[in-house]
This record gives structure tokens, sequence and C-alpha cells, in this order.
DNA sequence: TGTACATCAGTGAACGCGCGTTCACTGATGTAC
DNA sequence: TGTACATCAGTGAACGCGCGTTCACTGATGTAC
């Protein structure tokens, strides 16, 4: 009886209070939370202030001390995710000495994090242009990350005489973004569509993407 | 006064009940509000039976007259949205003798499409894959429409001797199909991102997709 | 021709739900004297 | 070394909101006799 009164609460781990200066603790806990939440659920509209809050093992007005609105917790876990894809993708690339090559591989791991983590991806490519100005700022600054490193990799591709010179880098970049980003999203969207088998589609479609940009052919 | 209970309620214009055998006007009426109402407000979180029913001048039970629920409702609109959708791809390319440019016009009206009807393309293209079954199938159906008319697109240029003949033409034209919506649905999500002038990146990626598929080059 | 009645289109009020957010509070921890 | 006090992290209960949906009803219209 007196352990029930010192641990009370059967269900979700009495969770003990952050010592002193450690409030931040919590901060990374609740980012955490709400990340995989939105990988689990797969499903925006499940990450609610409660069911984060229930994840964490704390109460609803707690994430309070932390974020001053929901818009913002979510930008947070956005911008973080920017950094996770960023990563990814240069991961991806790396080591691959062919710049074409490397190319490729980037773009298919473009898809493989869209289809691993269809709801990120979705939050960060495909979500609504609603954003207040102080959010989209900041939003811009990390998507824009990888993107410069997309159109780097095209420019070592031209240097090395792979590509075509007469184009623009950043419009080849985008040529190739928007490719990928429609594969990946209709793969995510209309699921059930007839598309084949799934890597080798994607892999035959970023040749033929790359195709439209070599200097020469046959 | 007596003006006053004949036609009561000052709002929003005290609507006749249907005659006898036309309950059906109303279901027209509900889909045609439904649909008014997501390009309007672009977004679909604004369409909701009271929101729907207050347009139409009606309570919101009257809703469920014509529909068991609000899915259903939404479906329907999705797939009257796929015929429009569709009408308006043909009628782009419609009069376009050379196969290839009948090609590029309908992308770029694919595009165009997207931009003007962003809520519906959202819904159309970039939704969650939840449905259940019986709306799948109806929703696929509509769907394929426009795609198998690419694909016909697609082997008139093949066999006009202009797209590459040793690709599978349905493969050609998710290539084309999956381009085209990834430009749509980026100018759509990430409308701040420096694309520049947008008609004309849109027709110079519309062209670098086509060069990928084309017999040969210089 | 008149009247009782079934049918049909639509209504008003209410249901329970989960949501974001606020407010007054609690109680442990460190600090000043 | 002991004690009053400020600070800090976190809580419990409640707020108002809009939502989809249900239920018992109303009242006009056509039909049968």
């Amino acid at each position: 009886m007196i352990r029930r009164l010192l641990h009370p609460g059967n269900a979700p781990a009495a969770r003990p209070r952050a010592a002193r200066g450690q409030g931040e603790l919590l901060r990374a806990e609740i980012l955490d939370a709400a990340e995989r939440l939105l990988v689990e659920t797969g499903n925006e509209d499940a990450v609610s202030i409660r069911a984060i809050a229930e994840r964490v093992g704390v109460s609803p007005p707690s994430i309070y001390l932390h974020f001053p609105d929901k818009e913002t917790l979510l930008f947070a876990v956005c911008e973080r995710e920017f950094e996770v894809f960023d990563e990814y993708l240069e991961a991806a690339a790396k080591g691959i000495d062919d710049p074409v090559e490397a190319i490729v591989a980037k773009g298919e791991a473009y898809v493989r994090f869209g289809i691993e983590r269809p709801e990120p991806y979705r939050i960060m490519f495909m979500g609504r242009a609603t954003t207040e100005d102080r959010h989209r700022e900041s939003i811009e600054q990390s998507g824009l990350g990888a993107f410069g490193h997309l159109v780097a990799s095209v420019q070592r591709a031209i240097d090395a005489g792979r590509l075509r010179a007469d184009l623009d880098p950043t419009e080849s970049a985008i040529f190739l973004w928007t490719g990928m980003h429609g594969i990946t999203s209709l793969l995510i969207s209309l699921s059930s569509f007839p598309w084949g088998e799934r890597d080798a589609l994607v892999h035959r479609l970023c040749a033929l993407q790359l195709r439209a940009l070599e200097e020469e052919h046959r």
C-alpha cells in the first residue's frame, strides 16, 4: 500500500520530474515522441498534443512549457527531419566516384526515404503552404541544404563532361528533383496503382531522367 | 409582417422544398456545393457536412438523405473531378497533329489543371491511401481513363517514329506522368521555392522529359 | 367531389468525441541569511 | 547548521470549438376510396 502511494499510477511509467536545470531534456523527448508518432502511425492527424504527452509520460500542459503552440512543435520536427533527409542522401552517394552514378544513388535513396518514412516525407514535401512567415523561412533554410548538395552533384558531373554543360545546373537539379519527387509521392499516394516491381521501375526511371541530361547518345 | 412569415429567415434564401419525385435534384446541388467549396477554400478540411449544407441552404441532416456518409460524398466529388481532368487534358491536345507536340500540350495542361484547382488535384493525386475497397475500385477506374489516354498518345508517337520503340509505352507514360506530377505537386506544396518564371520552366522541363524518350539526338 | 391516409423531403435539437489551449495549483529543489 | 523563501518543472480540471451523425418530428403532396 505504501509502495502504491510512492509509485502511483500503474499505467504509463511513473516518470520522475527533471532535475533543476534539466528542463531541456523534456523538450528533446517531446520532439522524439512526436517524430516516432509520425513515423509509426503514418498519419499527421494522429500527432496531437495529447498523444505526444501520453507517449512521453507527461500531462498535455507540460508541452507548453517547451513550445508556444502545436505548429511550432511540428516545425521543429520538420526541421529535424530535413537534416535526417540530407544526411540520408549524402550517405547514399558517399564513396561513389563516378559522378553520374552518384546522382543515381541519390535519386534512388530519395525514393527509398519517402517510402520508408511516408509521413515525414508528406509534411516536408506534400504539405499545404499556409505556413506563417516565421516558420516558412526556417523550413526553407533546412530544405535548401539538401537541394544545394544536389546542385553540387550535378556540377561535378558537368565538370567531368558527363552531363550537358549548356544547361543551367540549378535547372538540371530541379529536373531531377521534380522527377524523383513525382515517383516518390505517387508511390506513396496511389500505392495500389499497378506500378510493377518497384525498385526496378525506380531504377529505369532514374536512368531515363539522366538520359535527358547526358551529353550525347549511342 | 405577413411577408415575414411567408418568407422566413432573412439570411440564406428560403429554399423551397423539392417536388415529389425530385429528391435527386438536391443530390446534384450537394455535389456542386462540395466541389465549389473545395475549389474556393482550397482546403479539404473546410468541406464539412455543415458547410456544404449551409452552401446549399439546407440543414445538415438533409445530406444524409442522399449520401450514407461523408466519405462517400467526397468520393463522388472525386470521381467527377477525374472526369473534368480527363476532358481538360483531351481538350488541350485536340487538333494538334504532331504526336509529340500533342504530348507536350497535355503535359502543360496537366500542370495548369493542378495549379488552377490545387485542392481537387490534392485529393486526386496526393491523398492518403487509406480508402476502403468499395471506393478504391471506383476511384481507380476514374483515374485510369486519363492514364489510358496518355498511353494512347505515347503509342501514336511511337508509331509515327518519333519516340523510342524499344521502350514499353506504358512505362514511357509512367515516366511522363510522374514527371509532370512532380512539377505540379511541388509547385503546389512549395510555392515559395525560387522556381523562376513558371510557364517557361514547365515548358523546358517538358521538353527535357521528351528528350529522354526521343529516338535520337542532334 | 371530398376526405383519410401513406409517402416523401426535409428539420431542430441533441449525442459524444477529440482537439488545442488556459488557469490556478503543487511540491520538490536550490539559495540567502 | 537551520530555516524561510524564490524558483522551477510539471499537474488536474476545465474552457470552448467544430465535427459527423442520429433521432423523433413536421408538413406538403399525391393517391385510394
